[in-house]
DNA sequence: AGCTAATCGAGACGGTACGTCTAGTCTTGCG
DNA sequence: CGCAAGACTAGACGTACCGTCTCGATTAGCT
């Protein structure tokens, strides 16, 4: 049986310091050229303490980004709902673009999505603490819109969602075309096409929303 | 100036058996526990002569694909086009799915999507070499399609492709959900829902289409 | 300013191993065909441990057979001193005739005179932890010769022990002649004869010398 | 049986390219980290040429420093006899004192040493065709010298030139004391002090010797 | 003068070892 | 006992040379 730490003595100076240099190494020198020793080093940690707290490099860097993210007031969030789906949705892509745009936001998370290809348990925290929650909130914002009826009330939401941002991150991850405003534009205008009711779904929901406009 | 080795005096026989120890080493174990010192031990090979022609270890392994598929009698390839779009995606797309379900594919394949985030010059090659050929494959047959009345005729084809399959890609590569042939099926109806010509856009070459089926 | 190990640290298995495999090694496979990646696996430890300690091949070599020298009870040597110089001293040069005969010896002690013949550093660490007693005791052994009227009261001895030795390891270095008793024994009569006292240089030191003898 | 290429079809003009560029780069890089190939790349000549005519790089070394030394008008060499042995033996050693401390001289005849310490073959050669004929001009001076009656007439004279020139090479070769004229003249001292003829051992010749001089 | 076989420059090859780097474990005091 | 520090075994890295082995392209010396 493998001791186990008692993480109540844990020193929260020491984790710290180290995620803070993870974070600094990772975007001085990039994630393959990131080691534990330079982490321990720039921290002034022991290397056993990061061995001892952390299962991989992965595991570190991503901690490292998730108490970035996780040090906000509040952990839920929310996407626009002004009832304009497709200008809600144009919002949210536009902005997609433009963080994907920012350099700082380059290397890490590229880093990120590397790991969590490779290494399944790490795919796992990611999905539960940073992807998850974003993930939900898109989900409440097309579940909305269904009720509304400016979704087919039977559409695969998981699917719906695929088919909006994975284009966009593919794009962004193969580095395959170019990532532009219009691009999120014309993800928007092609997925609402896909996913919108069909004319003989009409429920009574769709057709109040209806007589609301051009009421 | 770096010398350049003279590719006239290349073995052949040391090419391939790098790239057959790069193929099994990699089925072995894994891409991120791959060296190049292995390869060299098993090709029977001077390590010098792996760095005398890859640059890194990622081209190694792509080049070790690349052969196999090269080896083909032809490059070029086409998909089936029996002139019913929704049957023909569905059978391509089953067939990815199918193909993203062996085992023997996944190690390999994972790894050098890996890399190709990372190295945006081995992705090139990928591209030119790998992904290119079947990308335009796939667009051939979409253009058939617009030629035949069945895809909007003004269709950004690439924004088309993301649609059809970085769904399923990112499936795979982020273990995000379930890749079944029913999955495959849903994102081709949910496709040609979004592409589908509107009905007050039909051009002079759709109705022509449609009068020599009926003629 | 480069980063300096603390020896307090140093691991006394492994140095022991590591200069115990080096002997085995340079008796099995020679001097010039001893690797450090050799002694490292033969000894079970990480070339880093050898580099950590060792500036070169030579000091782990010289090291290794210091070692052994220094293993005595106690670092202080003398010659025999019956009081008869000339016997005293063939057998010290028929001694070390016999010790260069021996083929264990051969090896390494020819390997250690190359290094340090182009190696100013360690021919300084050899004078001072090897050569340099025995010198000293050789240098004691003539002085006390020196007040018995044996030899010539202002001698230079580093040039008397040059005169005596000098001839002897040459040939030996480079195998210019045939090491035989015979020789050691020619070698000290010569000698004897070149360090002679001069009749008319009789000191009183001499004087009281030769009376206590007829006392 | 090993093939053996044909000296008559030897290029003389790659024979003194590489000799040439062996003797300039011990000069620059040292013996120790002289390499072939950078022999062969200077001299502008395939790695098969120096293989194919020299053993070793020592060998190499050794014809670059032959060649020079060959290349004078006669191979023969005498030295003074004017009658004066030890004035004619002082001026040859504070020559070779003076030639020792030319620092063009010091790198690579330390490196042969070396290489013939560890290399009889190679020592055979040296000795035949650079020392041989140095050692046999000494020898004709200590022959004269015994005829004139200035040295025992029944001296070994291997011994007696092992005794005259051991103790400057040694010092110089293990750089164990300081190399100057006085040094040179009190070694010549101390030689002629043990191979002077006994009182007893007075011939006819040293009798019309002394005569000579006293008349 | 032309033929032909050996030597030539060039450099790729299978290897060995280098000296450095990092991984992950183990050890030694300090607090 | 957790910690900083850092030595330890292990082994891959990318480089430098080794000595052997083709390649054409000169060169001889012989016919």
């Amino acid at each position: 049986m493998v001791k186990q730490p008692n993480p109540a003595r844990r020193s929260e100076r020491s984790r710290q310091a180290i995620l803070t240099a993870a974070r600094e190494l990772v975007s001085e020198v990039g994630y393959a050229k990131l080691s534990i020793e330079a982490i321990a080093a720039r921290a002034g940690v022991g290397k056993q303490t990061i061995y001892r707290w952390w299962p991989s490099k992965g595991a570190v860097v991503l901690d490292a980004f998730l108490a970035l993210s996780e040090s906000g007031p509040e952990d839920s969030m929310t996407l626009p709902d002004t009832g304009d789906l497709e200008a809600d949705l144009k919002v949210v892509m536009r902005a997609t673009v433009a963080e994907f745009a920012d350099p700082a936001f380059e290397g890490p998370i590229r880093a990120l999505n590397t790991e969590i290809i490779n290494d399944p348990a790490l795919a796992a925290q990611y999905r539960a603490r940073l992807a998850g929650p974003v993930e939900e909130a898109k989900r409440a914002r097309l579940r909305s819109a269904q009720r509304a009826g400016q979704l087919a009330a039977d559409a695969d939401l998981d699917l719906a969602l695929e088919l909006l941002y994975a284009p966009l991150y593919q794009r962004w991850l193969f580095r395959s075309g170019p990532l532009t405003p219009a691009y999120a534009d014309a993800l928007v205008e092609v997925f609402l096409k896909a996913m919108r009711p069909d004319v003989d779904q009409l429920t009574d929901a769709q057709d109040s929303a209806k007589l609301e406009k051009s009421g």
